[in-house]
DNA sequence: ATACATACC
DNA sequence: GACTGGTATGTAT
């Protein structure tokens, strides 16, 4: 009998396992995902943690049966409504018809913001706290390496990326998945040092770049290109090629009409490579159509100081319910199934998953002149326990002022 | 108002 | 044995 994919194989548990150290990233292309996943279920399963994934995993999947059920009401009431020729209604309110009528208001709206006349460059370093320690020990250099611990990796070098070991996950996994793995402990010192070496020739082509972090930048460099006379890919080289001359390093760029485009377009010919689209509508429609709505990102309008934050976007948990609910893995599904997304989500979270319609940035608004910090906050993580005593203790200011102590005492003094 | 969930690096 | 930490937004109750 023919297996479905959809059908659970009591012989592959690990694939109802969901991580999401699989997806596609830059450097794991040769990578064996089914035996990746496999050995991070069987070095996963039984732990808290685990346990803690399938309960929420069981909340999602209850959460995409009630979508489908209000899913098929909807396309129930659509065909009555036609039939009859009578208006639904009777607790019918969002037949397909009504969400269809919004769902191309909005798609109008947003196609009217559509701005092709800036170019922007995304420049996102090549693993970049890996490439650093590898600057500062040559001895590194083809082997497989990590930054981070046996708890946690930041960074994996290409060399680890294809055993599948990625930024986010845990060390030990990584460990079984390649034993000879060199660990490397994370040194922010020597990043921000690199880091405001990169800024310093991005401030030469936008003086107000924007930040996203250590390793990212995005620069809006329509002037320099009037100007010069030039286009975005050779402006894109120039900073590449400045980049490597002030560090050593290399990077990646994306050269797009918004933001959004791209930072996608940053990360398709990683590492050390850029991918430019053009300002054409038609060049960004078809771009569009086909992206998977994993790509989806959303930005604060405004930096504070020069950091600009990358937030929300379609994660692991909307692209599951995305594509179990709606069958919608690309963006061009979104725009076919727009009347269901208006109808089942949000306001604001459905004008999110339809963003790329317009392919625009999709930004927060009600903007501020400075969007400054809203929170400052301070964790740490502590192995389970049921001692009430030792809960309290954690709790207690004198004890979290200690830990915090210690914390800083311990980056100042590291190298 | 508060807790919880999702997201990004 | 071990699954971070900082900041933000959205949703449910």
């Amino acid at each position: 009998m023919a297996k479905t994919e959809t059908s659970p194989d009591a012989a592959r548990p690990w694939q109802s396992y969901h991580t999401v150290y699989t997806n596609a990233k830059a450097g794991m292309d040769g990578v064996d995902k089914e035996k990746v996943q496999r050995i991070v279920y069987e070095v996963s399963k039984g732990s808290k943690f685990f346990e803690n994934e399938e309960r929420k995993e069981a909340f999602i999947r209850q959460k995409i049966e009630n979508m489908r059920s209000r899913c098929a009401k909807i396309t129930s009431a659509d065909s009555s409504h036609y039939r009859t020729h009578k208006t639904v209604k009777s607790g019918l309110s969002s037949s397909k018809y009504i969400c269809e009528t919004v769902a191309e208001k909005r798609i109008v709206e947003l196609e009217a913001t559509r701005d092709l006349s800036r170019v922007w460059i995304h420049v996102d370093m090549d693993a970049f706290y890996a490439a650093v320690e590898t600057l500062s020990n040559p001895l590194l250099e083809g082997k497989p390496m990590a930054v981070g611990s046996m708890s946690m990796i930041s960074t994996a070098n290409y060399e680890a990326r294809k055993f599948g070991i990625r930024a986010a996950m845990p060390g030990f996994i990584a460990h079984k998945l390649c034993p000879e793995l060199i660990f490397v402990r994370p040194d922010f010192k020597k990043y921000t040092h690199y880091s405001d070496l990169t800024r310093k020739v991005f401030r030469r082509y936008d003086p107000n770049f924007m930040a996203a972090s250590l390793d990212e930048a995005y620069l809006d460099v329509t002037e320099v290109c009037t100007e010069k006379g030039t286009s975005g890919e050779e402006v894109a080289k120039e900073i590449r090629a400045g980049v490597f001359e002030e560090t050593g390093l290399t990077c990646s760029a994306g050269v797009a009409p918004n933001r959004l485009l791209a930072k996608v377009c940053s990360d398709i010919n990683k590492p050390n490579g850029q991918f430019v689209l053009p300002n054409n509508r038609m060049a960004v429609v078809t771009f569009i159509s086909s992206l998977p709505i994993r790509k989806v990102n959303i930005l604060t309008e405004k930096p504070h100081g020069q950091l600009y934050l990358q937030i929300g976007g379609i994660g692991k948990v909307t692209e599951h319910i995305l594509r179990d609910a709606l069958g919608i893995s690309t963006c061009e599904e979104i725009l076919q199934k727009a009347s269901y997304i208006c109808a089942l989500f949000s306001h604001s979270t459905s004008g999110l998953e339809l963003s790329p319609v317009s392919a625009q940035d999709m930004l927060l608004t009600d903007t501020p002149e400075v969007r400054l910090r809203k929170s400052i906050s301070n964790e740490r993580t502590f192995s389970a326990t049921g001692d009430e005593t030792l809960l309290y203790r954690k709790l207690d200011p004198f004890e979290v002022l200690k830990s915090i102590q210690a914390r800083t005492l311990k980056k100042s003094t590291n190298s």
